[in-house]
Formats: structure tokens, C-alpha cells, sequence
DNA sequence: GAAATTGTATAGCAGTAGCATACAATTTAA
DNA sequence: TTAAATTGTATGCTACTGCTATACAATTTC
């Protein structure tokens, strides 16, 4: 799967993993009734342990993206997450837009790099 | 000082805190010189350990952005950030797009909250 | 219904976050 | 010039988190 794991990234890996597999779920490579793979399988994958794999699934069924059952697996349930509160979604926007400043870059450079970055996860989903 | 700590918000207090700062100097409202308040007494004012408020300092001046001396104190050194990778530029960006994605907004929508959230950031600035 | 497949629970270890308290450098002012 | 005040730093402790290894349990397959 289509997913990497990187020692340097702050976040953990689990989460790592949950990122990766949302971002595939927002731009459609991942569409509701898809099979997600078993935990030992993407765990063998990424060379990590199969509970790291298993913590990042039930975060996304805690979100409501995915569905987990025993001696099935894992499905993609929705496309889109449970509600959110509005501050909770803008705060990590913030975040990366501040880091963007203090790099120097100008409105419009960034306004161009989210365009860009926006476009790139949204390849392959009639949404936009 | 004209920073909150959030128990819900995912990020340790630490990164709260120098998020907080950043932020504040992104925008200006934080130019080059201005002293910070002693960790104590922000420490007081968010209701945390003085050390907690240390180790936000810690890091912003690890990046450049402040300067810290003992028997001084912590003063804004730079709006500009020591450089950073592209990719570790644009990771957190792509997935706050990603949250914004499964939370159901279109591609307009998306660009115009962006828009809003660095007009606001940039309230205070010459640059943009 | 036995074997294979798949997720879950438990236990342990290392690292992180936060706190209380003690220490050290610098500045202030007597 | 030195004592007091101010300000950051270091240490030690506790709770929690992230990750792993291994054992357990539900479901599916044959």
C-alpha cells in the first residue's frame, strides 16, 4: 500500500499511517466498500508492529471512515468524517500557514502552494 | 499575554505555547526586539510550569526565531525561520486539506477559509 | 468442524510531557 | 562593589504515550 513511514516525521507512526490512509479516502483512491489490508499485512509492509497498524484503523473508525470487524478487516464506510468543530479543523491550517510565513514566502506564493497541494490530493474525485 | 492553552487541543502545552508565539510573530504583532515575558510569569498567567514555558523557548529559538539569555531573558531575533525542507513545509499543510476534505467543503470553500485564516494571520504586516 | 485468516487484549519497555524544587547567570540598586 | 532581585537552567520524579512481542478471540474458508 501506497503509504510510507518516516523515522524523521514528528508524528507518530500510527498517525503517520491514519494520515496517509485519510488522505487516500479524501482523494477517492479509496472508495466506501474498499477493502482495507489486514494489519499484519500492512504492519509486514511498513516494518512496523501489527497493534501500531491496528491503533491507526480505530482512530479512522473512531472518525467514522472506516468499519473494523474481527475476522473480517477493515472497509472504507465514508468519504467523509464524522462532524467537526469548525476552530478544530482551522487550527492545524493555521499552524501550516504560519510555518509557511516564517519561511518567507509571500500571500500569493502560498495561496499557489495550497492550490497546488489542494489539487494534488483531489486528483482522482469529481469533488472539488 | 495573547496566548491560550487548550486541555482538548491535541499538542502538548509546550508546542501550544511556541505555536502560539510563532504565530504572533508571523503575523508582527511580535517584531524583532521585543522582549518575551519571563517564563514565570507566563507560566503564571497560562496556569502551567515554568519549565513548560522553557521548553517552548527552547524551541523557538532552536529555529531562530528568538534569542535566550540567563540572567536576561528571551527576546524576538527574527521573523524569518531558519530554512526548512519543502516536503517538511507542506506535510502539515496537506493534511489540515485533508481534514477540510473529509469534513465535506468543496474545493472553493477550502481556498476561501485558507485565504481567510492567512489574512487574519497577516493582520499586522507590511508583507503578504 | 478444523484450519486459516483477521482483529483484540495484555504486558513490558523506552521515551515524552508536565511538575516541584533547587541551582546559576545577569541585572538592579543600595 | 556587592547584596538582592530577576531570569533562565538543571535535576528528579510521576503519569502517560508509542511501540513492540506475544497470547487470545472472532470470523471466514475449505
Amino acid at each position: 500500500m501506497f503509504i510510507v513511514v518516516d523515522e524523521n516525521d514528528g508524528r507518530p507512526i500510527y498517525r503517520q499511517v491514519s494520515d496517509g490512509i485519510r488522505a487516500l479516502i479524501a482523494g477517492g483512491e479509496l472508495r466506501e466498500g474498499t477493502q482495507l489490508p489486514p494489519v499484519r499485512q500492512l504492519a509486514a509492509d511498513l516494518g512496523v508492529n501489527l497493534n501500531t497498524i491496528a491503533t491507526a484503523y480505530r482512530e479512522l473508525q473512531a472518525e467514522g471512515l472506516i468499519t473494523v470487524r474481527h475476522g473480517s478487516g477493515a472497509v472504507v464506510a465514508s468519504s467523509r468524517a464524522f462532524e467537526r468543530a469548525d476552530e478544530e479543523l482551522r487550527r492545524p491550517l493555521r499552524t501550516a500557514l504560519t510555518q509557511l510565513v516564517l519561511a518567507g514566502l509571500a500571500r500569493p506564493e502560498i495561496m499557489g502552494i495550497v492550490a497546488e497541494e489542494l489539487r494534488s490530493l483531489l486528483k482522482g474525485t469529481k469533488r472539488g
